[in-house]
DNA sequence: AAATATATTCAACAATTGTTGAAAATACAA
DNA sequence: TTGTATTTTCAACAATTGTTGAATATATTT
């Protein structure tokens, strides 16, 4: 009865909210286990559904897996190329400097991580998965990112015109790399600095990453 | 016939060499695909032995994956702190400079890699996999590495002494995300760049890495 | 209210999983 | 060679896996 004001009140119909629970369950489920580490049955049984039912709405397995990923692919993705562009509007005509590109890369990220949808958390450390994957990368992270990735490239480009193009390349796999781990969210720097730094503490996370790996972009790719 | 007189040249008796077949299957198909991924059939089949062999000499499957990781674990820290001293030892009172320490740290495993054996290009990528996992590092990755990174870490503090320690650590993070991503091979930036780069081309790979966080290093810890 | 469409559950399948005891083969020592 | 220890195979187990057809329940439309 409550149940049903609250789906009204969303405008959410029982049978929606099912659906997203099971993408919900799945997603916290991959992040952490991958796919071969997690069961229809275990995703069934944390949605609080029956086990033929996430089968039903998406088919297999893999399916199941792909809509996870494909559900906030197209927000996160717009997101941050609002940000890219909302900062190239306010340079000048020679375009913004590489530590604004870089940090339009990556605030959308620290925003989603810092949401207190902890899906937003989850489906990050998916993508951290999917992107540390020889098996996944390929069909679903190039697919699914490399669009927007060339834009950043091609704006990074402007800011270091005289830098050859395997520089700015190499440059980027260090910048995803560092990112890819702050996705991850494993929890070794609270660890390794013996609890001086948490790895929830997304604005220190960030807050190093950008001048960071702007330093770096101008050393190796600068005049 | 042929076989044997192998084995005697190389000083290795056939049951030693199924029980190094067996993990260098289990290293080339835990790397790739996860341990949820791999089963003791695949890693029996993969190494021309029985399924059962591999229970007999390691006990269940975790202790497969265990003792894969730890295989080379002991030789590849043994480099890296040789390498570290080395330049040490080359450096004058006040400690070698940032570059140098991070070329101590990141050469060795280019030297691996570059290796023509085969199987530390597969574990280095399972470290990856380790790396970027929640549920293994703690135990895996933190109790057979951390050591080495505390000494690498003590070192940095050196050559920048005004930085803080949270400073050092993250932008150790952003350094670990990058080789991570490097030992990983996922073949990411060989699609993004159309071929310009290649995530087998070692050189190239640790050439841009060392001067790119070296600089990270400096813009945010240095004074 | 009746009829239709959609959603959900139940039940079971064939295949695959990790693990292990017992038998067989091989290597080693006396 | 004989006897002993080690290694390897064979065979089978109970449990778990993804998937699906049929039955039931719920929602939507007529």
């Amino acid at each position: 009865m409550q149940q049903t004001l609250q789906n009204k009140a969303l405008q959410m119909s029982p049978r929606r909210e099912k659906k997203d629970k099971i993408l919900d369950a799945a997603e916290a489920l991959f992040a952490v286990h991958g796919y071969d580490g997690v069961t229809m049955r275990r995703i069934a049984s944390e949605a609080g559904v029956d086990l033929a039912l996430a089968g039903y709405h998406f088919g297999k397995k893999l399916d199941v897996f792909r809509a996870v990923f494909e559900r906030r692919a197209a927000e996160l993705n717009q997101s941050r190329l609002q940000a890219l562009r909302k900062c190239q509007a306010e340079a000048g005509s020679d375009g913004p400097t590489i530590e604004k590109i870089i940090e339009a890369f990556l605030l959308p990220l620290e925003i989603a991580q810092e949401s207190p949808d902890q899906g937003w958390k989850n489906y990050l450390a998916l993508i951290a998965y999917v992107n540390n994957s020889v098996i996944w990368g390929e069909e679903l992270m190039s697919n699914t990112f490399d669009g927007l990735v060339q834009e950043f490239i091609a704006a990074i480009k402007k800011a270091l015109p005289n830098a050859a193009d395997e520089k700015i390349y190499w440059c980027y796999h260090n910048l995803s790399g560092a990112l890819t781990l702050t996705l991850a969210q494993t929890g070794r720097i609270d660890r390794l600095s013996n609890g001086k730094c948490h790895s929830s503490d997304f604005a220190a996370a960030y807050g190093n990453m950008i001048p960071f790996v702007a330093a770096g972009f101008k050393e190796v790719c600068g005049d």
